[in-house]
DNA sequence: CTGAAAGCGCTTACAG
DNA sequence: CTGAAAGCGCTTACAG
């Protein structure tokens, strides 16, 4: 801030009057005669005099900012829904900490002082995926919370989430639908319980369908298309391989893509694969990614709305109420599920070329 | 912040001291004896004391905050230069104000003024494009500032962009190479000196090249895939349509494909065409794009390193010295370019079948 | 309608 | 080594 700025102070002895009528003038305080309050305000914006945030809220106990934590800014399904917080905090004076937490119990905690040192009126946590020892802590500052595609108990937690059982169940019918039962799921090792709940929402589809888990469809992978990419090498490698796959998100569907493309073999020609957020490169992949919609931003909107409602009333009301937001999704099908193949045995990973989806 | 946090006050009362003692005491001053200093401090982490940052602020005149403002923080070139931002912000004890411009002009004139009265100690623009009347505003502030690809002369202004320029001649002359002579460049609208830079580098390649340039063969698009997607309709419905594309991003790029796709043509068969950031999702499209890398987290640490050694320095001694950081891209041949086709009445928009890329 | 006073939670000369 | 005082820039009862 180079110490440039002005005060309230400096206002009041310009207009010749007491800093008490500058900060009233400033805030058109009724009790103000209009031509003071006007005359104030004129010599204020000559000097480009611009309250001190900072000032104000030790007396006023509110800082206007809120904190936004992610496990990383880079995923998409992250990005959208800050876009949406961004844009309501915005529009009601709310300013917003970024901190990006990694998934790291370390940088979490430091970003839990970090948050309460600059006494933050609230905090959303705008993860895919979320240490789930985290939360005691940022319960502990005992202000709002909202979580974004995380559900958890307890006093002060809000969530927004898509339902993610639904969802899921969604997603895997519809590979049923299309003849699979070789259908594999893709989880994210830290996915916590929208993890939980998408392989939840798997196991009922199978075993509504009649088709016996198996526990080796079942992997786990690391965070991003590396982890996909991983996983989906070890499940081609398995002597009898999955027709289909479920991924915990797109960001592992288009790391499964690429393993199969690299194993010479085709989606969906030899194996549909369906993801989950529908990131916007969904539909530019190779091919476009069948996926479950979430509408991240107005989830982003959603989150930062109840926010504002929270802090609009005593901390005390608001601590036992929690607010648990369901939003739907939408399945959308693109190019990447088909029928399976027919002949079992054209599994020879070198020879043929992709067929077109039967689509 | 609910009213709840605890002051220096009540831990010297506990501690039976005075308050400044307490201050001395936190802060590790050395003229504090060791036993009090630690007494104080065992009595502030069992009341789980954490210091007012805004109190702090308010004598010190330093926020340890920075206001980072994009474009758009679901484009992933932006989104990957805040990581690095966060990242270095964050290590050396800054926290990061993120606001979204959106390059509307009413809109930034609102993020000047927040970052105004929250009194941050520098600002960092993380932007893909830059409204060219937007920085004056900034600059007003006082404070210093970064450019992240863009730059821009003046006091305060710093820069850390990829050079642009040599950039796109990389781009195009890897196009002329392939045997291109029709090469259209789709540009940002909203790109500013990046946009003019990379176009000058297209124009500059061609004239090397002996290839006369085309006034239709420059487009201009809206930020994002959509734009794309339309400015490559167009060059599509051109009487004669370029056998390649160079693109202002890979956001861009990717739209391109999908209006290829769309026309029933196919990349790289029936036209090249190159992007440039190399975001994540360009290994994952269909094909896969070459691109131009820019190394987006690094520039990202870099800016913020940089604001970080301006603001350990006095603002005077500062103002007129300005960074611009070059840092170095680099060619990524993937699938989405090849030699021109031979047959130049091919353009049937119908028929044809995609060929493999001569890859 | 306006002002003087107190206070928000800190830091930092200035004394002792 | 510790404390009393002043001050950072505000807001808000309390007087008048």
């Amino acid at each position: 801030m180079a110490g440039k700025a002005i005060s309230i102070k400096k206002i009041a002895h310009l207009a010749q009057v007491s800093h008490s009528t500058v900060s009233r003038a400033l805030r058109n305080n009724p009790r103000i005669s209009a031509e003071t309050a006007q005359r104030i305000q004129r010599i204020a914006a000559q000097h480009g005099y611009h309250p001190s945030l900072a000032a104000r809220s030790l007396v006023t106990r509110r800082t206007q900012t809120i904190g936004c934590v992610v496990t990383s800014i880079a995923d998409p399904f992250v990005a959208g829904v800050v876009t949406g917080v961004e844009e309501v905090a915005n529009r009601h004076g709310y300013s917003v900490f970024l901190a990006n937490s990694k998934g790291d119990a370390k940088r979490e905690l430091d970003v839990v002082r970090v948050f309460r040192e600059h006494r933050v009126d609230g905090i959303l946590v705008a993860a895919s995926r979320l240490g789930s020892e985290y939360v005691p802590h940022l319960r502990k500052l005992q202000i709002p919370i909202v979580l974004i595609n995380n559900l958890q108990p307890g006093d002060f937690i809000n969530s927004v989430t898509i339902d993610n059982l639904e969802a899921a169940r969604v997603m895997v019918r519809h590979l049923v639908e299309l003849g699979h039962r070789e259908i594999a799921y893709i989880g994210d090792e830290s996915g916590d319980q929208s993890n939980r709940e998408r392989l939840a929402g798997y196991c009922q589809t199978l075993q509504d369908a009649g088709i016996a888990m198996r526990s080796d469809f079942v992997v786990e992978a690391a965070a991003g298309p590396e982890g996909g990419e991983r996983q989906m090498e070890h499940l081609l490698s398995l002597p009898a391989r999955p027709s289909a796959v479920f991924c915990y998100d797109d960001l592992i569907a288009l790391g499964a893509l690429k393993a199969i493309r690299r194993a010479k073999l085709s989606a969906p020609a030899d194996i549909s694969v369906v993801g989950f957020d529908d990131i916007f490169v969904a539909s530019y992949t190779d091919p476009p990614l069948t996926t479950m919609r979430q509408p991240m931003t107005a989830m982003g909107r959603r989150a930062m709305g109840i926010l504002i409602e929270l802090l609009s009333r005593p901390f005390e009301e608001t601590r036992t109420e929690n607010w648990h937001v369901k939003v739907s999704g939408e399945l959308v099908v693109r190019e990447s599920t088909a029928r399976p193949q027919k002949t079992k045995e054209n599994q020879d990973a070198t020879s043929q070329q992709p067929t077109p989806a039967s689509r």
